[in-house]
DNA sequence: CATATTATTGAAATTGAATTTCATTTTCTT
DNA sequence: AAGAAAATGAAATTCAATTTCAATAATATG
């Protein structure tokens, strides 16, 4: 018995909520709904955060061989386009895509040894941020913010 | 007459400060010291900020065309394990090198009309990147904070 | 439902910066 | 001066990212 019974689990919700996303994203574009972009779309917004392009590829293959690597590639821009991913570049150079969740902003602490990705918010860091670019009269549209250490289990 | 009589302007005497460091660092790896690491070092060490090793490649080859792309490079390479550099990856993805400066660590404000970058130093900052690290009983090694805008100039 | 139109797909090719290879040359040591 | 070891530079290689293109699939229209 592995279905659910009842209501559905949180997760789920807001992932045909970001499909939807996606269709009207689309259909505003004039362009198509198919199938490899459905599964693409759906393992990814799932997906632990902070996947390659590779990463997702690879996943997908496993149950699906007919889904190639290019379109897996161009799903995660499309996505990127409509709002519901974000691109990521970290030390190793590697584009990194997340999902964007609700909790909107945030920034990233990277373990050297293990390679955990923790993240962070910090009001009074943005704060900071703004008022160090209003001094030099520079008007922030993006910052990256990435400390590279020791985890606590590393460490 | 361009030759300054008296005594050295101050870049001058950093830039052979800087030299004597270089060959320390060769003589005590074992390495060679040679007159194409001699002319890419003082022209990089001269040069403005955050070059690309194609940029500082161009420079130079303009008056030594017998110094190839691969040796200039190498040097970068070099400088930078030496202390005299470090490398930089913004936005565009290109690696870019900077002279180590006395003064030490500095952040980035990065226009993205004209291209300007303009360094800056804040000390609540850091203290407040470390508490953040320490809320996570993370250690922090190494961080990167690039702001991406628009300067003064350019909006 | 058939067909035309247009976008999508996926394998393969291309790009471009970074890095490595290798034969030759240069430096440094005895 | 001769030998040993490292450096040089042109060319080759790597590798993720991106593009190309012929075949295929999705939608719109009748
Ligand atoms: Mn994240
Ligand atoms: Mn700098
Ligand atoms: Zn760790
Ligand atoms: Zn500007």
């Amino acid at each position: 018995m592995k279905k659910t019974a009842g209501r559905e689990p949180a997760v789920s919700k807001k992932i045909s909520e970001k499909k939807e996303q996606i269709r009207l994203h689309l259909k505003q574009k004039g362009f198509k709904a198919t199938r490899q972009r459905d599964i693409i779309a759906g393992e990814f917004l799932r997906s632990g955060e902070h996947v390659t392009a590779e990463d997702l590829y690879k996943n997908i293959s496993r149950k699906h061989d007919d889904i190639g690597f290019t379109t897996v590639y161009r799903t995660l821009k499309l996505l990127s386009r409509s709002g519901l991913a974000t691109e990521r570049v970290f030390a190793d150079q590697l584009t990194r895509y997340e999902p964007i969740s609700s909790e909107s902003h945030h920034d990233h602490l990277i373990c050297l040894k293990c390679g955990a990705i923790t993240e962070f918010e910090n009001l009074k860091m943005e704060r900071l941020q703004e008022k160090i670019a209003d001094e030099f009269g520079f008007h922030i549209v993006t910052h990256k913010m990435e400390f590279y250490g020791y985890c606590r289990a590393c460490r």
